[in-house]
DNA sequence: GTGAAAGCGCTAACAT
DNA sequence: ATGTTAGCGCTTTCAC
């Protein structure tokens, strides 16, 4: 750590004690100083090139002005949107956020847990869906706030900020009806995914409100390359009834893709496919994936608002705040195919 | 901040001394306390489930564990790659990352820069290009060990990471050649960026080398939109020369494509469009994208790695550590079309 | 091998 | 309006 100005170094300086540079430096306390002295204070550690110690005084006033973001993968291009969601509405507030990627791992996500405890965090955003974690219950009894993004842990009685997933896939389902698709299936994420079994929900209630035959299969990671091993599967069976693919994500999706491809089947002309999220490039693929947008930096905003308000006002009631989504339609959707 | 456990609330329940307590718990000096007494403590730690509070350790100390990373743009994907490569190796030595997205605004990096710093970082990875930012002058005179990643501001004095431009081009450009390609489009980033002056300059060397015919166009930032917008002003004008554009960035190769399919053309048919970076996903684009692979992890793992160096040893001479990258053909390049 | 005491840099009571 | 004092939780001499 480098060589460091020090609050009484500057109040030598500036001919004062150290408390008054204190109070001259703080905004919330300025007001307590005579401005001709504020103003020396200001120029003599402007000039010392001071920085305050936010641990000393974290220390002191039992504020780190940090919050912890646990997120299970980085390079899941939904989560550096909601990252920055988060970091947008945190740091005009005075907040740096310490981010861990737990890579999906438990193990790393109780570590990281600790290690942002013992860093003294105001509060923290997970957004792994954490169920069973021992450390959740420690969490918990030791009050810190909390607040759950995208992903919600059943019971853990913290606020849950996601996007309406059911309003999604109900709009998909409702597309593909129209465009003729009677039979199809959903590719599902871990169904230990709270947002993987929500969706798989969604698809039954919205398939049976439409009269469609749905068959769900599972995959067993929100990866690419899970999605098109189920995908291969599905197509490796002998006659082939579905026409249409809704997965629970886009990198499913994407791997659904994949796999029609290596198949020699074309999509949408053989077999549409539906994905979820509105991954940055979504756009972009071959073809142009047809999606459900959820709007991943308002989550983030949101979810940030909710912390701060549960560090102002103290836990509230586990409320979960749904944002509303919309079906963006692109070339990977079209007429079933006769 | 929650309600915390003391160290000297396990010294009670363990009936030894705060200090014991500490000696015990620090891996480095347990060798110093009686086996039995260590244990004690230990399980009474546990049982109080006491997290030392690492801003009272730094305090003293003068060690915050914490590094921080300072980064333009969190949804540019090449970035989580890189600071997933940053914590991996970090986090098992007991740093913690504090992240910052800069967006790509100056005012925002001094800004983040400051909060690192008053964070007690011991060190810092920047990302971000900086070049006349004051504060890295007080930075360098500070004495925080620093790296620079992908981005080298030039004369820092800083270790840079990267990966080998001029190789990726040259691979590229070779290539292209080979494919018989004769007059290409070099789409450039803002020359403000080391990176894209060096790989501009790498074009103009290669096509030197292989005697092509190149003409630069200078995008305003490394986004799809300007990519698009650049390619739209070539594809506007009359006799068209051109039969391949070498993209900067995968982003601006993708708004190539855009621009391309807009015009009614065709890739690689018409056009060939090869990018630099190998950004995730870069190959399920449509085309699927000829690019440069760059190793975006290990560039992350070996800053990471550096800063450790800087930490412990000091500054040693500011050394540019270049990482091989790899051509990667899709299919976004083919013959020229004669 | 363990306890006592001091102090990291800061802010908050309290005094003036 | 400013100075004094104490103490946040921890580690680290220095004693014993």
């Amino acid at each position: 750590m480098a060589r460091q100005v020090t609050i009484s170094e500057v109040a030598k300086l500036a001919g004062v004690h150290a408390s008054t540079v204190s109070r001259a430096l703080n905004p919330a306390t300025r007001s307590l100083v005579n401005e001709k002295t504020a103003r020396r204070v200001i120029t003599a550690a402007e000039s010392l090139n001071y920085f305050p110690n936010i641990m000393a005084r974290g220390l002191r006033t039992r504020l780190s002005m940090t919050i912890g973001v646990i997120i299970p993968d980085l390079t899941n291009p939904i989560f550096p949107s909601i990252i920055r969601g988060i970091e947008g509405h945190l740091a005009p507030l005075g907040y740096t956020t310490l981010l861990a990627d737990v890579d999906g791992s438990n193990a790393l996500e109780d570590s990281a847990i600790s290690s942002l405890v013992q860093r003294q965090v105001d509060g923290l955003i997970i957004a792994t869906g954490v169920e069973q974690s021992s450390l959740v219950k420690t969490l918990s009894e030791s009050g810190l706030p909390v607040v759950l993004v995208n992903r919600g842990a059943s019971e853990t009685g913290y606020p849950l900020v996601t996007g309406d997933d059911d309003m999604g896939i109900r709009a998909s389902v409702e597309h593909l009806h129209s465009l003729g698709h009677r039979n199809m299936i959903h590719i599902a994420g871990p169904q230990s995914f709270s947002t993987s079994r929500g969706r798989a929900d969604a698809m039954k209630r919205a398939c049976e409100g439409n009269s469609m035959q749905l068959r769900i299969v599972e995959a067993s990671a929100l990866t690419v390359e899970q999605g098109e091993r189920v995908t291969d599967a599905l197509l490796a069976e002998p006659n082939r009834s579905f026409t249409a693919i809704q997965a629970s994500t886009d990198l499913l999706a994407l791997g659904a893709l994949r796999a029609i491809r290596k198949f020699g089947l074309r999509c949408p002309e053989d077999i549409s496919v539906s994905g979820f999220n509105d991954m940055p490039f979504a756009e972009e693929f071959s073809p142009g994936l047809t999606t459900v947008r959820v709007p991943l930096e308002e989550i983030g905003i949101e979810s940030a608002r909710q912390l701060m308000r549960a560090i102002k006002d103290g836990p509230g009631s586990p409320l979960v705040v749904t944002l509303p989504v919309s079906l963006v339609v692109r070339a990977s959707t079209a007429p079933a195919s006769t």
